[in-house]
DNA sequence: CACTTGGAGGTGACCAACGT
DNA sequence: ACGTTGGTCACCTCCAAGTG
């Protein structure tokens, strides 16, 4: 009994010093008698015998709430509300606690009848004291433990083992969020709360250590947690085979306990599952998509899904396990590929395994098309829809890197806007301003081959008339279905016909293994893109020949080809895009959409605010006598006219750099989300042509002409920041979207009878090259870009 | 020292379309 | 039916610097 009275006389101390309706006492019974195990009946008989053993106590209060109370603790006001009743000249508020009215006689009244009088208005609490060394675990006034902290601290207790999320706390204080954020701050430096990632709407939740400490789900989070740590430290030091053997065997049933959302808050303990499942797993590897059943989360929400997936981007991040994407197995669905996680460091990749690079390649210039004219094309080919950056921005070719677009977002007071420079630009700013290059971005951009030329495979080139005969008799053929036939055949190395083309060009194996025809006219439906693009990759497979012995299945590339061979001669058709379409800008139709986020911030005129566009606006604002500011000063550049403008422009870069780290790793994120395992031929980085056998690049060098018109940026192996279409000597070429170059005669076969594998290329002497249809091997397009094709 | 405030940065709900 | 995706937006977290 001597423990059931504690156990209540802790309960009530942890409802706060306005304690709980009388009900409670029978709840507090009743999970006092579910722990113990014993089989003491509950009724209310019972719970009024233990009622008057609880108010003989000298620390239980019973009282009846004050009617001005409406929260469940009393809340102490905010400094400044007293500083504002105080100016306005009110009654100044209360800073001493609210305490219940007590009833003196109610220790000698039965609880019925002390209902019946008082109704829902009485309360049953512990006093000041006892409440204080309950939820704080001493009787020390710490000198952080301000009221406003200690109305924190009650409302958390409240919570017991669920707590209350920060933005619940803000909600039930009526205090500022930021307030709320520095209260949870004192209270997490007393080690007196928890605060816990979740996720969904309010993102961390605070417990009381004492609930955190004790509650068996919380232990066994930690336990487990504990345990993957040390799994995750013996396998950092190698010394867990046996371990992984063990943990093989156990692949079936993995003994995954059921999780909850609350699991996910510990990133070790998701760390430590997913791990075990992916070493259980083939070749360290498992789908991604319902990953979060698997690892025990039942009947996860929506939410539930998201913060795991959030949990899966910091483990990407930190470098655990990394995406890939694999062709499915399944033959209804063979073009479609399956996203994995993989744990990285791992050896175990199978050669029976064929991993696709990511839909999203990096690299994408056309060389033969300026920049602007390809951004440009691509602006016409979005209409009316437009794209957004991340679409937009491509990196160039290795030795243009320092050309590269460096974003920054900037701020200007409330505006928000981009500001973009060359990688090298951004580099010298970065210098320039003592920038911290570890998290300025762009230091990852490699500008070691700044300054060279482009490597152009010799395999892309025709050898002699035969061939580029050869090439271009093959467009004569505009039946896609008969191609994709003869395509196929092709593949299968045993028929005649077309066939001949390919054996004929076994040199330039590698620039056909795009195998594409360029001239299918006819629209195929949709399947029959997709049986052309399968079929499109049977060629590949077979005629790879360089490549590394792996197999491997290019599925972009499919796709690269088979929309390709629809675009040459059609228009090309508008991808459809995912996601919701984005919000078309109409300024001179579309109503003023409704504000949201933070209202403007008023400024005194007296600030300057020469570029306040809504300066009408603040007209009335203007009238009355802008309020006495309180907090830091505002880095508003309009209202320090009088500073120097380089430490403006130091202090926006700072702030421009910071911003940027964020992006760039966001930028990061977004393009190496998805790891490609084997090198992906249609990386521009694949682009050297570096094999031995074959020779030497297709690079001049120590040429002072070609030096000097690299310069000019009149002829050059750079062309693709060359405007000049066909003036160029060197031109690498997307045959298949565009014969013209071919009509005009700028392009024709090299005589490379001794010059393949030694191309020597001067700006006068050397006879125009042509270029194989793989524009890819030379030239990496990514599909939209292929889409977009157009030669001025 | 306790609290407030401005501001930068970060996150996730929502939406709509599409894929499986 | 349910999951995925990308854009948008509101809300949230956190820090630094200020006031009283």
């Amino acid at each position: 009994m001597d423990e059931l009275l504690h156990h209540c006389l802790r309960e009530l101390a942890f409802d706060g010093d306005l304690g709980c309706d009388v009900s409670r006492l029978s709840d507090f019974i009743k999970d006092f008698y579910s722990h113990s195990g014993s089989d003491q009946k509950v009724d209310d008989a019972f719970c009024a015998f233990v009622w008057s053993l609880v108010v003989q106590q000298p620390t239980v209060l019973v009282g009846t709430l004050p009617p001005t109370i409406t929260s469940e603790v009393w809340i102490a006001p905010q400094v400044s509300a007293k500083r504002k009743a105080n100016a306005k000249g009110e009654e100044h508020i209360l800073t001493e606690p609210l305490v219940l009215n007590l009833l003196p006689d109610a220790k000698s009244r039965p609880l019925a009848e002390l209902q019946r009088e008082y109704g829902s208005t009485l309360r049953i609490a512990a006093d000041r004291d006892s409440i204080y060394a309950a939820i704080t675990g001493t009787h020390i006034r710490f000198s952080k433990m301000s009221p406003m902290v200690y109305s924190a601290l009650q409302i958390i207790t409240r919570g017991r083992v669920d707590g209350v999320t920060v933005v619940q706390l803000g909600q039930r204080t009526k205090y500022d969020q930021k307030t709320c954020f520095y209260l949870v701050k004192q209270l997490t430096d007393l080690n007196l709360v928890v605060k816990v990632r979740r996720g969904g709407v309010g993102t961390h939740f605070v417990i009381h250590r004492y609930f955190f400490d004790r509650s068996p789900s919380w232990k066994a989070i930690r336990d487990e947690e504990v345990r993957a740590e040390v799994i995750s430290r013996n396998t950092d030091v190698s010394t867990v085979e046996g371990q992984e053997d063990e943990e093989t065997t156990d692949v079936s049933p993995l003994g995954f306990t059921p999780i909850d959302s609350r699991h996910l808050s510990s990133l070790p303990l998701v760390r430590g599952r997913i791990v075990k499942l992916l070493k259980a797993s083939t070749n360290n590897m498992h789908v991604s998509n319902n990953m979060i059943v698997i690892l025990g989360f039942a009947h996860p929400t929506k939410t539930d899904r998201r913060f795991f997936h959030r949990r899966v981007q910091e483990l990407i991040q930190q470098g655990v396990v990394e995406k890939v994407l694999v062709p499915s197995k399944k033959k209804k669905t063979k073009v479609a590929s399956v996203l994995c996680l993989r744990l990285v460091n791992e050896n175990a990749g199978g050669d029976e395994i064929v991993v696709v690079p990511p839909t999203e390649v990096q690299g994408g210039f056309k060389l033969n098309v300026s920049v602007h004219k390809q951004i440009s094309d691509m602006l016409e080919e979005a209409g009316t829809t437009g794209m957004t950056l991340t679409h937009l921005v491509m990196p160039p070719p290795p030795h243009l890197g320092d050309l590269g677009v460096a974003a920054l977002l900037e701020t200007s007071g409330r505006e928000r806007r981009h500001r973009y420079f060359t990688i090298s630009a951004y580099r010298t700013l970065v210098e320039r301003e003592n920038l911290d290059k570890s998290t300025a971005g762009y230091s990852d951009v490699d500008l070691s081959n700044v300054g060279g030329f482009l490597s152009v495979d010799p395999g892309g080139f025709y050898r002699n008339d035969e061939e580029l005969h050869q090439y271009q008799d093959s467009f004569k053929d505009d039946d896609s279905i008969k191609l994709a036939k003869v395509s196929k055949k092709s593949a299968e190395s045993s028929v005649a016909g077309r066939k001949g083309l390919k054996q004929k060009l076994p040199v330039n194996a590698e620039a056909e293994d795009n195998g594409i025809d360029p001239q299918s006219s006819a629209k195929p439906s949709r399947r029959g893109k997709r049986k052309a693009a399968g079929t499109a990759s049977a060629n590949q497979e077979d005629s790879i020949e360089p490549r590394p012995q792996k197999k491997r299945k290019i599925e972009n590339a499919e796709n690269v080809e088979a929309e390709a061979q629809i675009g040459a001669i059609v228009e090309p058709p508008v991808p459809k895009k995912r996601g919701r379409p984005r919000k078309t800008v109409d300024n001179s139709t579309a109503p003023a959409p409704k504000k949201r986020g933070r209202p403007p911030k008023v400024r005194a005129k007296s600030n300057g605010g020469e570029d306040e566009p809504d300066a009408g606006e603040k007209s009335d604002d203007a009238e009355t006598a802008p309020p006495k500011k309180r907090g830091r000063k505002s880095k508003n550049y309009a209202a320090n006219v009088n500073d120097d403008d380089t430490d403006k422009a130091r202090d926006s870069t700072k702030r421009r750099s910071t911003r940027k780290s964020v992006e760039g790793e966001e930028e990061q994120e977004r393009q190496g989300d998805v790891q490609i395992v084997d090198e992906p031929q249609l990386h521009g980085d694949n682009l050297q042509a570096d094999n031995p056998q074959k020779g030497n690049h297709l690079e001049v060098e120590g040429d002072p002409d070609i030096s000097r018109s690299r310069q000019s940026g009149a002829m050059s192996t750079q062309p693709a920041y060359v405007d000049g279409d066909v003036d160029m000597v060197v031109q690498p070429v997307n045959i298949q979207t565009d014969q013209r170059l071919f009509d005009d005669g700028n392009l024709t076969q090299a005589d490379s009878s001794n010059t393949r594998d030694g191309l020597s290329i001067t700006q006068a002497s050397q006879e125009p090259l042509g270029l194989h249809e793989n524009s890819e091997s030379v030239c990496p397009l990514q599909p939209r870009y292929l889409l977009s094709l157009k030669l001025c």
